[in-house]
DNA sequence: GATAAATAAGACAATTTTTATCTTTTTTAT
DNA sequence: ATAAAAAAGATAAAAATTGTCTTATTTATC
């Protein structure tokens, strides 16, 4: 298991998004600047994203992304899976094969256990909780910024139909 | 956070250890043939562990790895994060540089709850413990191995003085 | 319908990490 | 003195990650 940038990028792109209006849909360059994702890897990203099911994208124009749900409704730990795969943390859970005796060893049994408590830990956070709380996005990244682009930025955003 | 090649190695050797006469002084070899651990890839690990302090090494003729400490007193996160680090889950909570807010981010506060959780499991166990229940080193592995390499493994083994 | 704005898709490259392997040196028991 | 064993370090191979770039496709708007 490891939490990857681009784990760290949706993330953020989650964060971004579940902080607008619901069901706003917003350019992937406003995100990307925003949120600091570099613009190609955000494609990528969103890509995982919408296959799971947790934005839609809409092409052309004006496209852009938009929640599926509300982040009341999204987990970290289904972020999290989504750019990385179900959480293990050894190749010994991973592979059984490896492990000459994973249905009956002891390590095996303490990497389950702490596994299972993992995934519990992030299963139990939303990003409507997180969004409720200071993030790394909200204001010290404004403060960060210059006006004129968070101006810019507003006018690419409206309503999903 | 990942548990490397390394590191599952790392456990297999404190484990091949741990199960000896307390005190034992097993040979590289040994250890690298009965753990399945390329063996010059453990003297690499070795000499972590016992940088750490977690293993004696006995160089020249008849050299070998002894444990520094009884089981009991050996945790598997010692070992672990003998190999791969202090376990950190993301690189926000690893580089608080690259995060703008993490002093004061719900997303950080996150991480640090599972992480915290996962570093007092594997805290709580053991290689006395481990040990003394069933794991990969026991008897499955050694259904596999031929009978020969078996007996031929042990004259190799002595005491530390 | 034409145009421009936006994402999709996929090839490609750079970087980093991991996983070794090999050779030479040093240490130690006998 | 010899041989067995680990130390040390250079090097290589493999895999994963992190991007970048180009071409296609889709869509809103005029």
């Amino acid at each position: 298991m490891r939490v990857t940038r681009a784990a760290e990028y949706a993330i953020r792109c989650m964060l971004y998004l579940s902080r607008q209006d619901e069901g706003a849909l917003v350019s992937r360059q406003e995100i990307a600047e925003r949120a600091d994702i570099p613009a190609h890897f955000l494609a990528k990203i969103a890509q995982d994203l919408a296959k799971a099911g947790l934005i839609e994208i809409r092409q052309g124009a004006r496209g852009g992304f938009a929640l599926s749900r509300h982040p009341s409704a999204i987990s970290l730990l289904e972020v999290v899976e989504t750019m990385i795969g179900e959480i293990q943390l050894n190749d010994c859970i991973a592979r059984p094969s490896g492990c000459k005796a994973s249905y009956n060893c002891a390590v095996h049994r303490v990497w389950c256990k702490a596994r299972e408590q993992l995934r519990a830990t992030l299963r139990q956070v939303s990003f409507e909780q997180l969004t409720a709380e200071t993030t790394c996005l909200t204001s010290p990244l404004e403060v960060l910024l210059e006006p004129e682009s968070l101006e810019g930025a507003d006018p690419l955003r409206n309503e999903m139909q």
